[in-house]
Formats: C-alpha cells, sequence, structure tokens
RNA sequence: GCGAGUAUCGUCAAGUGGUUAAGACCUCGGAUUGUGGUUCCGAUAUGCAUGGGUUCGAAUCCCAUUACUCGCCCCA
C-alpha cells in the first residue's frame, strides 16, 4: 500500500496514545476540581466564523485555513477553538448562566502550514476559556489553571511571558504612535512591516527580521516608542494581575513585544515557553479577549483563555509504558479461554487470552510479556473446576478459583 | 511561499560501481506434546522512494519528481 497519512497529519501510534490519555486524565482532573465544564465544538464551522472571530488580518486567517464549499456554504476546518466556543456560549444562551462561565476544550485543530519541528497541519489543544469576569481575578486563575496543568504533568522549569496590549482606546493610541514613529522608516522595514504598518501595526513588534530590530534598537528620538502607554484602568488591571501572580508564587516575566498573531487579543497576553522545544517554543499561548463576544453579535463580554498544543507538551514529558495486564489466560480450549476471560473483565481485571490455541509454551512466553499473572486453564483444570494462577514476576504458582480473583 | 538536508525490511541500520543486498531488534516457527521471561536453531527485501539517464555492469554516479526532516515566516 502506498496511501500514507497526509502531510503534517501523524499516527498516535498505541504506545504514544497511552501518554495522551495521562494527559487528557490529568486536564479532565483539573478543570473538573476548579469547575471547570468541557465542551466540545464541531471540527468544522462556517468559515466565516473565523473570519470574524479570528480577524482577516491574522496570517491563520490569511493563508492557513482549510475551507471548502459544499452546496451553497463555505465551512472550514477549525485553525482554532476559541470563536467555535465563542459561537456555542452565545448558541446557547450560556450567557445567562451565572458568570464567570468557564469551560474547557480539547481536540484537533487544523493549519495549511509548512510542516517542521512541534509543527503540524492537523495538531491538538487543550484549551480553556473563562466568560464573563472583567476583573484580572479571572485573568489569574486562567494563567493559574495552565501552570497548575503543567506542574501536575511535573513540568515546572517553564518561562511564563506576559504584556498588556491595553484595551481599545489604548490601542488605537498606541498604534497612532507607532505609525508616527514608525513613519521616516518604513522604506528600510520589510515586506511584511510595511504591509502590517497599515493593517496591523501592532504586529510589527513581533518582528523576527534582524535589520528590523536593529532599526527598531536604533530608534531614539522617542523615549518608550515601542511601549504602550496604558490608560489607568488597564494599568490598574495589568498591576493587580501581577500581584496575583505573585501572590501565587506563578514566576513570570514582562515582555513588551509579546503581541499574539489573533486580533481579538485585548490587554493581557501571555505565553508559556520551554527551551526544550526548539524554535517552536511556545507550549502555551492566551490572553484576554474583551471584544470577541460582542464583535460576533453577543452582548458585550469580557472573556479570557488560553490554548496549549498537546504535541508540544507530550514531546517534553518523559513517555509513560505500557501497564501489564492483570491476567493472561493460558489455554488450548479457546471456548472455556473466553468465558473465563469474560468473567475476569465484568470483575473489573484486565484480561487477554491466546485467540489460536497456541503452544502451551508460546501462551505462556506471551502472558510473560503482557500480563502479572497467568490463569492456567488446561484439561486437568476444566474437569476438575479449578485454576492455576501463576505469578509472572515470583513464579509462585497457587490453585484457586475465580472467586477468589 | 522561500532555503538546506535525507530517502535501503515493521523498526534501527551496513553498504562509497563488480557475483545470490551485512547485522540487530520486533514478529513467526522449532529445540521443549502442561510451565514463561535466559539460551540455541531456523524463517522473513528478486529488491534499495518513484521515473528517466550514464555504464559491459547502479542501492552506489547524473537529472527530474515525490515524500520526510530541519530552518525562515507564523503559531500551540
Amino acid at each position: 500500500m502506498n496511501i500514507k497519512a497526509p502531510r503534517g497529519t501523524k499516527d498516535i501510534l498505541p504506545e504514544e496514545a497511552v501518554s495522551w490519555q495521562n494527559i487528557e486524565k490529568i486536564a479532565l482532573e483539573l478543570f473538573t476540581s476548579a469547575g471547570v465544564k468541557e465542551i466540545r465544538t464541531p471540527i468544522i464551522e462556517d468559515t466565516n466564523l473565523f473570519e470574524r472571530g479570528v480577524g482577516d488580518t491574522t496570517d491563520i486567517v490569511n493563508k492557513e485555513m482549510y475551507t471548502f464549499e459544499k452546496g451553497d456554504r463555505s465551512l472550514t476546518l477549525r485553525p482554532e477553538n476559541t470563536a467555535g466556543v465563542v459561537r456555542a456560549y452565545l448558541e446557547h444562551g450560556m450567557f445567562r448562566i451565572s458568570p464567570p462561565v468557564k469551560l474547557w476544550y480539547k481536540g484537533p485543530m487544523f493549519r495549511y502550514e509548512n510542516p517542521q519541528a512541534g509543527r503540524q497541519r492537523q495538531f491538538h489543544q487543550i484549551g480553556m476559556e473563562i466568560f464573563g469576569e472583567k476583573k484580572p481575578t479571572a485573568d489569574a486563575e486562567a494563567i493559574s489553571l495552565a501552570v497548575q496543568f503543567l506542574n501536575r504533568l511535573g513540568l515546572n522549569d517553564l518561562t511564563i511571558e506576559i504584556n498588556s496590549l491595553g484595551c481599545d482606546e489604548c490601542r488605537k493610541k498606541f498604534r497612532e504612535k507607532l505609525k508616527f514613529v514608525l513613519k521616516p522608516y518604513l522604506p528600510q522595514l520589510c515586506e511584511d512591516c510595511q504591509t502590517r504598518f497599515e493593517k496591523n501595526p501592532l504586529r510589527i513588534l513581533d518582528c523576527k527580521n534582524e535589520n528590523c530590530n536593529k532599526i527598531f534598537e536604533s530608534i531614539s528620538e522617542q523615549k518608550d516608542w515601542n511601549k504602550i502607554d496604558l490608560c489607568p484602568e488597564c494599568l490598574d488591571h495589568f498591576n493587580t494581575l501581577k500581584d496575583y501572580l505573585r501572590a501565587l508564587d506563578i514566576k513570570y516575566v514582562e515582555n513588551p513585544n509579546l503581541v499574539r498573531g489573533l486580533d481579538y487579543y485585548t490587554r493581557t497576553v501571555f505565553e508559556i515557553k520551554s527551551f526544550n522545544l526548539g524554535s517552536q517554543n511556545a507550549v502555551c499561548g492566551g490572553g484576554r479577549y474583551d471584544n470577541l463576544v460582542s464583535l460576533m453579535g453577543g452582548d458585550n463580554t469580557p472573556a479570557v483563555g488560553w490554548a496549549m498544543g498537546v504535541e508540544r507538551l507530550n514531546s517534553l514529558l518523559p513517555q509513560k509504558t505500557e501497564e501489564l495486564l492483570d491476567y493472561f489466560v493460558v489455554s488450548t480450549d479457546s471456548k472455556e479461554a473466553i468465558k473465563l476471560v469474560n468473567l475476569l473483565r465484568n470483575k473489573g481485571k484486565s484480561a487477554e487470552f491466546d485467540f489460536s490455541g497456541r503452544k502451551f509454551t508460546k501462551q505462556l512466553e506471551k502472558a510473560s510479556k503482557v500480563a502479572k499473572k497467568a490463569i492456567i486453564l488446561g484439561e486437568d483444570e476444566i474437569s476438575n473446576g479449578y485454576l492455576t494462577v501463576k505469578d509472572l514476576s515470583t513464579s509462585e504458582q497457587i490453585k484457586t478459583d475465580i472467586n477468589n480473583l
């Protein structure tokens, strides 16, 4: 067969799936303990949802979406899940639930990008959103949950970067300031920056182009030209958040250049990075998006959220090994074996048996590889109504019956 | 979209123009007809990503294509 998994997609094989199950189990436990409810939204959504929600100046929407036409509608494989969650929040009237409304999700996302280390076309995210709370308490809770999640997975050495993008007013002023300062340098900046200048000047600060960065450093006529001037409310919001983070003993680094690539962020943005990931070093990204819900036609509803890349997360974790079965039934009588295995499973034990009635030694060899104990069910056992249970690590063997297992 | 590298069994690989393409792991079978995890023996690529070309002769050299990997960009 020469059909392979499509470019940028991967099979998660049983060995690796064990780690995924662990990650998902810990997510479920943590979120449940924090009153965060799970939501599962469709993998396909109306294309307009992302154009409006994610923002049509973003790379994600401009060139990375899997979009197809079906009938008279345009559908898109979700490139992220915040827009979908917001859509469901509005569609099901969750604004009537007493706030804050806390939701989490996990699942595949699709982005048509060039695959490389830590970047696939189908990848998976675990994320959460908090709706209806504008106070920095919600930001702190969101960040705290992300940190706790990583800690529970055994990851303690990650860098948390935070920044505030301000509210609409702050950003409007910031955009004007940036454009004013940068205008004389515009012809020298890279092509991307030139288009960003008109479309989304904030993202110029995200530019990785060396030349651009040199130019930015050389600009000195206006002090802190590349820093946003937060209005008193935004400043207070940001300071309070930092105060909460210190109280939670969460170490953070302020990164004034941190501008997330999605248009919907306001005020708080943050990223959690690892140096063990290569160039795709962000495990978690998120922030506040106070305008998104109203942009999608809802009432003004503040919100914060984040998403983690499960593949990236998994690559940081020591791999879990598969657990051994409780029992492997060794028998030349497949019918008796399958009956016994059913009984064991109904008692909550894990058990397997040999399907093809192979030689006794082969069955036992298999048992020693996959199970803690072997149950020998031969002619003697069947006719006399007992079971021989062999502990495969100690070689101890006892006669017993099903009720004692 | 741009740049670089790689492509030999399920997996890891040796092979650098000359007879039937090493080896290891995994799998399967046997030694061993009711006692395994150790050991020993055996089986398993008419084929080296695909298509062309050079040559008496190609896994090996050349070209193209495809896929993968790694960067840039962007992001999780």
